[in-house]
DNA sequence: TCAAATTGTGGGATAAATACCCACTAAGTT
DNA sequence: AACTTAGTGGGTATTTATCCCACAATTTGA
C-alpha cells in the first residue's frame, strides 16, 4: 500500500475503474460484512454515497417505519397504505441490496453513478465510519471536512493537491 | 420485519417496446408473484399505473370501499347515486387483472396507455413500492420526487443517524 | 362476406451489462 | 529473498433487455 491511500485513518483514496468498481480497503470490508455478506447502498447525498451491512440497516429502517407508523395513527386508515407506498418508493430511489465481489470489490450500480458523480478512471474516497462505510466524490470530501471541521482546513488544502 | 424478503424495492429503468410491451425486472417479477401469478393494473396517478397481486390488491380495494361507505354513511353522497355509479364506472376502468407474459413481460393494456402517456419506443421507470410495484412515466416520476423530497427529509434524517 | 390491415402474442437473435474468475503488480512480513 | 496479502486490470461466461420477425386473432372497409 503507497503512502498516498491512506490520508487519515479509515480514509482511503480509490480511482474508480472502467466498468464503475473500487476495492473497499480490506479492514473496512471486513469490518462490514461481519454479521453478513448482504450489503445496502444508499444515497446520502450528492458527492456521498453510503454502505451498510443489511441488519444493522434493518433496524435503521425499522427506526423509519415506526417513526412513519406513529405519525399515522394520527392519520386515517386508508391514508396509511399510501404512506406505506411512499415510504417504499423512497426506498427505492435511494437504496438498492448488493455484496461485495471478489476481492472486497464493490461494482456501484446504475442510477448510483450519476449521484456520486465520479466517473470511470476518476478518484474518490472510501471513508470507515461507524457503522457505515462511505463512499464520497473527493471534492464533496474536502467540502464536508472544511464545512465539519475548519480547524483543519490548512492541512487539507495541503493534502489536496 | 425482514424488509428485503417482503418489501417490493428497486428502481428500474425501461423502454417501452412498439407493442406497449416492457420487461419486469426479475426480482420484482418474482416477488410479486409468490402468491399467485394473478395481478391487478390500476391507474395510480396521471402518469403512474401500478401492478399488484390480486390477493394484496383485495384488501386495498377494501379500504377504498370502505372509504366510500363511510362516505355514504356521512351523507355526503347518499343521495346522489348517479354518482356512486358514476364512482364504480371510474373504479371499474381503473384496474384490470392480468398476468405476465413469459420473461416476465407486461403488456399495458388499452385505456391504459393514455393514462401513463409513454408513447412505444419511451423509456419509463419500474418502481418498488413495498407492496406494488408502480410504473412511472419519467417526467412524472422525478416531479414527484422533487415534490416529496421536503417530505421525505425528516424521514431521510431519521434513517441516516 | 371476404380480403386487407391492424393488433396481440410468442420466441429467436443480438448486444449490452453484469458476475465470475484468474493473472499480475506492488507492498508488507518473516 | 521468499512468501503473503491487498489491490487492479482484464478475459470470458452468463444473464437479460430489447429489437425484430412470424404467426394468430381481431377489426376494418369495400
Amino acid at each position: 500500500m503507497s503512502a498516498h491511500e491512506t490520508l487519515l485513518i479509515g480514509e482511503h483514496r480509490r480511482t474508480l475503474d472502467q466498468r464503475y468498481r473500487l476495492s473497499i480497503p480490506s479492514d473496512l470490508s471486513e469490518q462490514i460484512q461481519t454479521s453478513g455478506p448482504e450489503l445496502i447502498l444508499a444515497k446520502e447525498r450528492p458527492g456521498c454515497l453510503s454502505l451498510w451491512n443489511a441488519n444493522p440497516w434493518e433496524s435503521h429502517l425499522n427506526r423509519g417505519i415506526t417513526w412513519v407508523t406513529d405519525k399515522l395513527k394520527a392519520g386515517k386508515l386508508e391514508q396509511q397504505t399510501n404512506q406505506v407506498l411512499q415510504l417504499g418508493r423512497l426506498l427505492s430511489t435511494r437504496h438498492t441490496p448488493l455484496q461485495l465481489a471478489g476481492r472486497g470489490r464493490l461494482v456501484i450500480p446504475e442510477g448510483f453513478r450519476e449521484f456520486l458523480g465520479v466517473e470511470p478512471g476518476g478518484t474518490l474516497f472510501v471513508v470507515g465510519a461507524s457503522v457505515s462505510v462511505e463512499l464520497w466524490h473527493p471534492e464533496r470530501w474536502v467540502e464536508y471536512l472544511n464545512q465539519q471541521m475548519p480547524e483543519f482546513r490548512e492541512l487539507f488544502d495541503e493534502l489536496s493537491n
